[in-house]
Parts: structure tokens; sequence; C-alpha cells
DNA sequence: TCTCATT
């Protein structure tokens, strides 16, 4: 077996390393060099990359300042959408700060409107908890008045006024400290106090939104676009880790039963269950047709829904061949969580869990119905015998009301 | 008034 020396190259049986200064970075075994990374190398995040580079079209770019160890441009799980960023890792450190002071906000790639950025990715250092927001800035004050402001509180990392399209300042900027304590002290110092020129109210500075936060108030804005206004909330069943499973298993329902690649929406659907599962975030994703018309969602556990309820529960049962009976339903399933369970396959035109009157228990079981029978059957299909905690659904097509019963 | 994308 090779070992790697501080300071120097050392062959046994046939192997051969380099060093973290090495000219090589490479395991060598026979013809086949294996590429080896310095331990204290530094994965890039690069962005703003045009989104029809892929990794052959950027080595070329970063090659010019090392070896690279490994390049991967991010797509979207689901859809495959080149998301118009990558990690960079080289062999050697050193090439990844060459790299960054060269490049980082020094060019723009074609078809952009904003420089590449070059610098060490998240996961590479602390979180973003020394990241401020700055809002009600003067519109016309620039990244170097921020900076001024913000200079006597600690290292400035960086600075980014944000702007519109047309590069009118929106008013409200992120600020970068070295560290925690020096970004709370700004806050300490500035929060609430002058008022800047031409702004409503005092200014701001409080600590960026967290990813949680920030896909929060995603989801709020497209609740927002398809015209939910004035939710009623109501609570949701299902809390913590069985809810957090229960996102997943829809995301990969999604993926698996709309066919995500041929619909963009349930891609974009399926993502962002995705995304709730991952931060923990209960919410409910309603499919009319192949339309999302629903995304709601809270920190708090509750779930909210449209004031015309209307829409989300119509209680009329389907045609024949189109309602499910479904058992082994878990106890704290209500009409809301067995709705959302089903509506990977199709348009839910009813959802019912039958509750014992005395106790207001849920029995266990329940009746969905679809808008049409292949709806129905890939439920079925998908469904009957899913595992949820120690149960298996049961689920198979509602016997119809004048069947007869043999006894 | 939270960029712009962080496996």
């Amino acid at each position: 077996m090779a070992t790697v020396t501080a300071n120097g190259v050392q062959q046994e049986n046939g192997f051969s390393t380099t060093n973290s200064a090495g000219r090589m970075n490479g395991l060598t075994i026979g013809q086949n060099t294996i590429p080896m990374k310095d331990h204290d190398a530094i994965k890039l995040f690069i962005g703003q990359i045009p989104r029809n580079l892929e990794e052959k079209d950027l080595k070329p770019l970063f090659e010019e300042f090392g070896k690279i160890y490994e390049l991967t441009v991010l797509k979207d799980r689901f859809t495959g959408m080149h998301k118009g960023c990558a990690f960079l890792t080289y062999c050697a450190r050193e090439s990844a700060l060459k790299a960054q002071s060269a490049l980082h906000e020094q060019k723009t790639l074609p078809g952009m409107n904003r420089p590449i950025q070059v610098k060490p990715a998240d996961s590479e250092g602390r979180g973003e908890d020394r990241k401020l927001f700055v809002g009600m800035l003067g519109k016309q004050q620039s990244e170097d008045d921020v900076r001024r402001l913000f200079e006597t509180f600690g290292q400035i990392e960086e600075c980014t006024v944000l702007r519109g399209p047309d590069g009118a300042s929106k008013g409200c900027a992120f600020v970068k400290f070295s560290s925690h304590a020096e970004a709370q002290a700004a806050i300490n110092s500035l929060h609430g106090g002058q008022t800047m020129p031409g702004a409503s109210s005092s200014l701001v500075v409080k600590f960026a939104d967290t990813d949680k936060e920030r896909t929060l108030r995603r989801m709020h804005q497209m609740a927002g676009q398809l015209g939910i206004f004035s939710p009623m909330t109501i609570q949701f069943g299902a809390y913590g880790a069985y809810s957090h499973a229960m996102m997943q298993q829809q995301a990969a329902l999604m993926a698996a039963t709309q066919g995500s690649y041929l619909n963009p929406m349930a891609a974009i659907a399926a993502a962002q269950m995705q995304q709730m599962a991952a931060f923990n975030v209960n919410g409910l994703v309603l499919f009319f047709s192949t339309h999302v018309i629903m995304v709601s969602l809270s920190l708090t556990g509750h779930i909210t829904l449209p004031h015309n309820p209307s829409v989300v529960f119509l209680s009329s049962p389907g045609p024949e061949g189109c309602n499910l009976f479904i058992y082994h339903l878990p106890q704290e399933f209500g009409d809301a969580e067995l709705m959302q369970m089903f509506l990977p396959f199709g348009n839910v035109i009813s959802a019912k869990v039958f509750v014992d009157r005395a106790t207001n228990q849920s029995k266990c079981f329940g009746f969905v119905s679809f808008d049409n029978p292949s709806s129905a059957q890939a439920a079925i299909q998908a469904m009957n015998g899913f595992q949820i905690g120690m149960k298996r659904l049961k689920v198979q097509l509602k016997r119809p009301k004048d069947a007869n019963r043999p006894y």
C-alpha cells in the first residue's frame, strides 16, 4: 500500500503518489493515474454559468489554473435541468485560490448579465450565520456606501446591493462578515437607527434568510401568483419525521408516476415537495389535471387552504371505476392527508376518511375518487400494499352501490 | 426588502 508523505513522492509496490505541493497529484497504478487532491483542497462554487455549457465546455476555462480533481455541473434531480452553477475541486488548494482571484466577478460568460462567481462552496465555510440582510437603504447608495456603514464592525467579505434588471437599486443589500459576532455587532448598532434619504423607515439590519425561510418565501410567492389570497389555516395531521417521510414519498411518487420528464409542472411540484421534505416543512401541493393549483405551507405545522375550499373538497363520487376504497390508513390521517397521498395519480375529486361519530377518531379507512378510471388504476398499482409505518395500505376499487352481495 | 444557482 502506498502512503503519502508530507514532502515527497514515495513509491512502494509500483504505486506512486505526490504530496500536497506535488507536480502530479495522482496515484499511479501501472498505466493508470487516479487523481488525488490535497487534504486541504477547497471545493469551489461556480455561479453564473450559461445553461448551455456542460463540464466539457467549462473544463478548458478552469484547467488554466491547475489540474482539476472534480467538476460537476448542478442539475435538477427531477427535470435534469442545468442549474446554471457547478462545483469545482482542484487537486491543489493553490489552484483554487488562483482561479478564485483570477475569475471571481472578473469575467462574464457569454449570454450572462452578471459576472462569473468563483468562491468556496457553502459546504466549505460555516453557513450563512454571518450574512446580513440590509433593508431600507437609499436607492442611490452604492456598495461602497454600504461598506463604509458596516466596516467599523469587522471584516467584510462580501457586499452586494440588490439591483433590478435596469441596474436600479432595490434599496437593500447583503453584507457578509468574517464572523457571526461581527455581524451581530452590526445589527446591535445599526438596526432601527438612522433613516436613509428616500427610505420610508429606519434602516433594517438582520441576518439574511436561511434556506428554509427562502423556500417558504418562494412557496408563498408562488401561492400568490396562483391567486391564492386570504387563505384559511387548518391543522395538518402529521408532523416531524413522519411528515418528512411522507413528503419524500410524495416527491418520489410524483417523479415516478407523473413522468416528470414529460410534465414540467409535475417536475416542479416534485422538486418543491422534495425541498419541503428536506426542510421538514409541512405543505400541500394540489394538482388539477396537470396543473398545480395550490401550494401552501407554514413552519408551524399548519397548512393553508384556499378560501374557496370547493376547489379542494369536491365531494361527489366519480363515475364507476374511478372510486377507490382505502383501508389501513394511519390513525392520524384526515381527508387532506388522504387526498395528498393520491394526488400524484390524477385529479382527485374527493377524499373522505371515515370517522367514528362517538369518538371523532378515524376508522382508518376511506374513499378516494378520481375523474377517470386510469388514474384510479394507477393509484391502485402504486399504492396498494404501500407501507406506512407498520401498516400496508389496501387500495382497491370501491364496490358499486348496487353490487350484489353474496352474503 | 432576501440575489442566484450550493451536490
